[in-house]
DNA sequence: CTCCAGGTGGCGA
DNA sequence: TCGCCACATGGA
């Protein structure tokens, strides 16, 4: 193992509500009392923030997809993001009782996480609550993950890393099925994407495109099956780091709703009225970090109103 | 028991 | 396009 002592422009706490995405839905990467550990790119990264503000850093190698292990975790951890620009000006003055809720959540970061992982982790977010997201997550790593056995000072740790493309490919849907809350369906459709990575009919690095506004990419997203709007911009946003993707799930309906007054939010959440309701936000947000922003409201939502203990 | 959880897709009107 | 319903399980 390496140890790295990083330092980094933009507050980072691993406590709690601290991560965002499934990065902390993903059982694998855990953020217990300031602690995150996970296997990333097949490296076992083990992450606590020292009373300094600075980051220590087990790493299992020195390099990490061609980056040194410091600037990979500025990177993971998008430091380069302001929490001070994630707002309009006026967003405080408009909404002052809103502004002063979502405040203690600007330390949250939104992760760079990897396509596939994201992918999987939220085809298994359908209908169902955190608690049962996560199993489904966890037992995927364990029984399908490749483990990662790591050493700090005297705790020893087996991690494992998100099942590839190559391994879920293979699969029948019920076997796969145990890993995913008994659905048949959901297994099937993971197999089928799986196939289309594995066997290259998915160009990942032509969906990377920085280019490609973002309602087209949502639709080429959503043509496989069991990916709809949702996890369409969900993939987007953690799994290709597109921060102007806006995930409207069934809190951000109800927010949006709630604190700013859509009508859109009033009513079923159809694909019609997915799109109105993005809309909306990309009025009241910066339209370009949208979804980064909207990942704050989203946590301050479920927490600070919906009094949800689970992240 | 009922309702809701970080939804999606098939169906009929 | 819109309203139901199945898919599956578990916690409040």
């Amino acid at each position: 193992m390496y140890l790295y002592t990083i330092s980094h422009k933009n507050p980072i706490d691993l406590h709690g509500t601290l991560f965002s995405g499934q990065s902390f839905m993903w059982d694998n990467a855990f953020s217990c009392g300031g602690l995150y550990a996970a296997v990333v790119r097949g490296v076992a990264l083990v992450v606590s923030v020292q009373l300094t503000g600075e980051l220590e850093v087990h790493a299992s190698s020195k390099e990490i997809g061609g980056m040194n292990v410091p600037d990979f975790i500025r990177y993971y951890f998008t430091d380069d993001v302001e929490s001070k620009g994630l707002f309009p000006e006026k967003f405080s003055v408009e909404f002052p009782r809103v502004w002063k809720l979502v405040l203690p959540y600007f330390h949250l970061k939104v992760l760079r996480q990897e396509f596939f992982e994201t992918m999987l982790t939220f085809m298994c977010a359908q209908g169902i609550g955190m608690h049962l997201i996560r199993k489904q997550v966890s037992m995927l790593a364990r029984t399908y993950g490749e483990s990662v056995s790591v050493r700090i000072g005297e705790r020893e740790l087996v991690l494992y890393g998100s099942p590839s493309p190559e391994r879920l490919a293979s699969l029948d849907p019920l076997e796969l099925s145990r890993c995913t809350n008994n659905n048949r369906i959901r297994a099937a459709n993971i197999i089928l994407s799986a196939r289309a990575i594995a066997e290259g009919r998915v160009d990942i690095e032509a969906l990377k495109d920085r280019e490609i506004p973002i309602e087209d990419l949502r639709n080429m997203l959503s043509c496989a099956g069991g990916i709809g709007y949702k996890i369409a911009d969900c993939i987007a946003l953690f799994g290709i780091g597109r921060f102007d993707a806006f995930p409207v799930d069934t809190h951000v309906r109800q927010y949006m709703a709630e604190w700013f007054g859509s009508e859109a939010a009033l009513r079923a959440l159809t694909p019609a009225t997915y799109l109105l309701i993005d809309g909306d936000a990309r009025t009241i947000l910066r339209p370009e970090m949208a979804g980064y922003a909207g990942h704050l409201l989203f946590h301050c939502w479920r927490r600070e109103i919906k009094k949800l203990q689970s992240f």
